[in-house]
RNA sequence: GGCGGAGUGGCCGAGUGGUUUAGGCAAGGGCCUGCAAAGCCCUGUACACGGGUUCGAUUCCCGUCUCCGCCUCCA
């Protein structure tokens, strides 16, 4: 089977062919950068990291534009409130994504463009707009004429007459439904000039001018949010089709992080921060978690659920360990067919995550019986599989944000390593009160023992 | 009002018109272990409700209930 994945404007499943053989092109909305980053948007993120690992590894050479929205009402809204400047007030929040992503494994995208640096683009989009009639000024403003385009509503299945009110009226709209491309520069608000007059970007119209710029007048595949299918989305497709462009070939929208059922957003209060479930769980745990369920199904976020992610991401990494640690480092191998067919099927990362638990306990299974070959040859494929993912527990990136491998781990090495030579000593003379003693006075410093077949090993309790 | 999604075993979470089990966590029983931990084996018989189609539906159709999202900024 071949990559299928959910098209958001057809509704359904189809086969995935890029417009150009070899090569795949993404442009995916990233953030508003007004606030810091909560679970929700970085779920977004995960889903589209895990989309361009996979098709990387079908042997796509993968170009990924994931925009950075730096103007826009709420970052003004809030820097002036925090007396702060609007733009430190973005680089800020950007910053924080950028943190957010990298700690939990997402790869750089080929560049993050900034809306505020593309104004040029826009311009010109504008100005074909309008002259092809789709687009007009009025007072300062441009809007979109939505009338004029009658494939309108086909992304999001909206009738264009069913369609409430929609954005607040502006002064010279012709159409309540229009849509604004260019906001007039109010009093003290930053302002770029156009042959229009000086003001800033309305919202959707960056993406068009950025993915276009980029990507060229037709790409591969587009995303984000649910919420975005309606308005943001039916509005770039709107204006750049009207100005002649093909645009995006496939959408693709992943659904949401609830608290208590309800959507995750600011305005509820109910958002958890990234930095402090950091504190609670390592990234590839909380990565775990966010990647395991199917990109469209939405995931109501609860700490026992969190646990139970992170139960099930140490079982693999336990195994991986006892592999390493009984024969030796274990290199990525290739991922299994199960594996293969769940991804290709949607991403359908539950059904490839027991692709994985399955090779995991085939290869305790090996261990056990002693069979060294296979069982390296499982933890090949589980670290070929969990790569894909981007959560295998041997990736050298979770280790750089744990700072292992210090001179301190050696140190501690060494201290725990001469007692459990004389725990060892101890069992050997059948002394398991020392014994016992030993391993409670390591457990008290946070260390776990655990004996094997082949002697005994420690780990740090995590957190 | 318009458009869309969801309701699965103790919990999380997939999937399918039947003949074979998702997977994980938790629970009970076993093996292993000085003990423990880890690991492995076994057990649980689920699919909101009411109709319909069918030889057969959790899986298709219709209706009902409940929940959620979008239509205004939103990942």
């Amino acid at each position: 089977m071949s990559l299928h994945l959910y098209d958001t404007s057809t509704r359904s499943t189809r086969e995935f062919h890029p417009a150009r053989t070899g090569t795949a092109s993404i442009y995916v909305c990233g953030a508003t950068v007004q606030s810091v980053p909560h679970i929700g948007h970085i779920r977004g993120a995960l889903n589209f990291d895990v989309l361009r690992r996979w098709l990387t590894h079908l042997g796509n050479d993968v170009l990924l534009v994931r925009n950075v929205t730096d103007i826009e009402d709420k970052v003004l809204a809030k820097a002036k409130a925090a007396g702060r400047p609007w733009w430190e007030w973005a680089a800020t929040h950007e910053r924080a994504f950028e943190t957010a992503y990298s700690e939990l494994g997402c790869l750089p995208p080929s560049i993050a463009p900034r809306a505020t640096s593309h104004v040029t683009q826009m311009i010109e989009l504008m100005q074909r707009l309008i002259d092809a009639g789709h687009a007009y000024a009025a007072g300062g403003d441009v809007y979109f004429s939505v009338a004029s385009f009658p494939e309108y509503g086909a992304l999001s299945g909206q009738k264009l007459d069913a369609v409430q009110q929609g954005e607040s009226a502006g002064e010279g709209k012709r159409d309540p439904r229009d849509f604004t491309l260019w906001k007039t520069a109010k009093p003290g608000e930053p302002s770029w000039s156009t042959p229009w007059g000086a003001g800033r970007p309305g919202w959707h119209l960056e993406c068009s001018a950025m993915a276009t710029f980029y990507l060229g007048p037709e790409f591969d595949i587009h995303g984000g949010g649910m919420d975005l299918v309606f308005p943001h989305h039916e509005n770039e497709q709107a204006q750049s089709r009207a100005a002649g462009d093909g645009f995006a070939r496939y959408w693709m929208h992943w659904s949401w992080v609830t608290m208590s059922g309800e959507k995750m957003s600011k305005s509820l209060g109910n958002v958890v921060a990234i930095p402090e479930l950091l504190t609670q769980v390592r990234p590839a745990e909380l990565r775990y978690y966010l990647v395991g369920p199917h990109y469209r199904s939405t995931i109501e976020f609860s700490k026992t659920a969190l646990d139970e992610a992170v139960a099930a991401f140490r079982r693999i990494e336990s195994f991986l360990r006892r592999v390493v640690q009984q024969t030796g480092g274990v290199e990525p191998g290739a991922p299994h067919p199960e594996f293969t067919a769940a991804m290709d099927n949607d991403l359908a990362t539950p059904s490839a995550l027991a692709a994985v638990h399955n090779a995991v306990r085939e290869g305790n299974v090996a261990l056990d019986s002693g069979d060294e070959v296979s069982a390296r040859a499982a933890a090949g494929s589980v670290r070929a599989m969990t790569g894909l993912l981007g959560v295998d527990p041997l990736a050298p990136n979770w280790a750089q944000v744990a700072g292992a491998d210090s001179g301190a781990t050696r140190a501690l090495d060494s201290l725990v390593g001469h007692l459990l030579e004389e725990r060892q000593r101890a069992r050997a003379e059948r002394d398991f009160g020392t014994a016992d003693m030993l391993r409670d006075r390591l457990l008290a410093a946070g260390i776990t023992v655990e004996d094997t077949p082949d002697g005994p090993t420690w780990t740090l309790k995590d957190n």
